[in-house]
Parts: structure tokens; sequence; C-alpha cells
DNA sequence: ATAAATATTGTATAAATTTGCATCGTGTAT
DNA sequence: ATACACGATGCAAATTTATACAATATTTAT
């Protein structure tokens, strides 16, 4: 299942880089392991609530709707670098942390409020 | 000068129904007194922060940015109703207000932070 | 496991938005 | 008052984004 990948890492070039449109997104995902359409991006933006906006600078740019933390905002300690990889398995995401991570990342997880995300069963 | 009547009523139009095109926008604003083209409202828009996002349905409609309040978020006592008239005389814009109102009114003038907007004068 | 039901994606195309350019109007300076 | 400078606007072309439809893939039920 390449969907929710795609859908992090629109996340996360979306909000580390300045994105100003979907052609660009598009470029800037080619070479990592999930690659689509703009067709795709168009759906995959609308479902991830990131619309044009406009920078500083009054050019546009890709924003994340409202105050919704992103993963990147994180401090690294809080879920990044708590987790060790992840892994797909009919229909379950497979996060790994190291030991005593779980739950802090799990809370995490749960807080984001994702779409997809139904709930987390964390253990050691 | 029509430009500053045109912008304050598109984010009137705009924060008081659910407006998903330019070319629809384009439509609300049919009949009244200041009119133009989508070229001209797409550039509008920029200015006023305004862009395409999506609603509570998902689905697309034009939202101002970040959390400015706008004339129309105001209760009528703030601003609205402290107005008694507008009108333009060489680049300048003649508020007038009931005795009393003016400083308030100005106050919320300067603080809306409009971009055409220098400064006020308020006196009874 | 197999079939039915659902969801995802690409392709092609339509719809919407942005922009270059020429023009026009308004304010400014002489 | 006249010319100059600058912002605003329409038009048309270019770019960007959204969507209908058909083909797959994925999940769910039997």
């Amino acid at each position: 299942m390449k969907r929710a990948e795609r859908l992090v890492l629109i996340e996360k070039l979306i909000t580390e880089n300045s994105v100003s449109s979907q052609e660009e997104l598009l470029r800037l995902m080619e070479g990592s392991e999930v690659e689509c359409t703009q067709a795709t991006l168009s759906r995959d933006l609308r479902q991830l609530g990131i619309s044009k906006g406009f920078d500083a600078g009054g050019g546009y740019r890709y924003l994340l709707h409202g105050a919704r933390r992103t993963v990147s905002e994180m401090s690294p300690a809080e879920t990044g670098a708590a987790i060790t990889s992840m892994t797909w398995a009919k229909g379950i995401l497979l996060v790994k942390t190291p030991p005593g991570f779980a739950s802090a990342v799990a809370i995490n997880i749960d807080r984001a409020g994702r779409y997809e995300i139904a709930g987390t069963i964390a253990g050691d």
C-alpha cells in the first residue's frame, strides 16, 4: 500500500519546501519510492487539507490548513527520532520504536487525528 | 475609485457565501455597483489573502487566510452600525459616524491593518 | 479461497486560475 | 494646466488544477 506513505511524504515535502504547484511537488517526489501523477496529487492534497495559499512574500505556496501540527513541526524527540522503522502488513502499519518510546509515539499518532488511522496499540 | 469598494465587497461575499470559484464570485458581484473580470478577481484575492481551501463537507471554498477578522464578523455595534456614510474625496475616504463613535470606528479601521489605508484621523 | 464490493490511480479532458501585455485612469510634480 | 509616473484592468494566452471514465488493485463477505 503506497497511498499512506505518499500522503506522509507529501505533507513533509510541502512543509519543508515552498511548493507552488502540483507539478513542482511532482518533481520533488521523483526519485522517492512513491510516485504518482498530478491528478492523484490533486486528490491527495484535498484529503490532506492542503491548499494553495500565499507565503510571506506574496507568492503562491501550498499550505496545511488550520493549525494542524505536522510531523516535521514536532521536535525530533517527540516522534521522528523515536521511530525506528515503519512497515505495512495487511492494512496495519507497524511502527517500531526504541524501547520505552512506544506509548509516547502512539499518543502522538492518536493526537494527530489522521484520517486513515483508526487507533493504535502500543507495547514496548 | 472602485477598487477599495470591490475589495470590501469581495471579502463580504466570500465570508457570507460559500464561493467555490472565481466565476461564481463574479456572478455574485453582478448587479452590485462594482464589477470586473475574473482576471481582476484573481489579483484581488491574492492581495486579500483569500485562497481556495476546503469547507467542512470537503468541497472547495474560498477562505480568508489566518485568523483575520472581517467586517462581517464584527458585531454591528463595533463598526457597521456606527458608520453613517462613506464618500470618496481626493484619495481620502470620508467616513461619517454618529456623534461619539468616530474614535471607536477609527480604532477598528486602524486595527484592521488594511493594505490601502495609511492612517485615520478622527474627530466627533 | 473466490467472488462481490470498494477504493485507488492513470489518462485524457474540462474547468479554473494566473500572467504578459497594452491601455486607461488617477494622482503627482513642474 | 500639462505632462509624467504609477497603479489598475481587460483581453487573450499560458499554466495549473479538477474530474469523468475506465482499468486495477484492495478489502470484505461467503
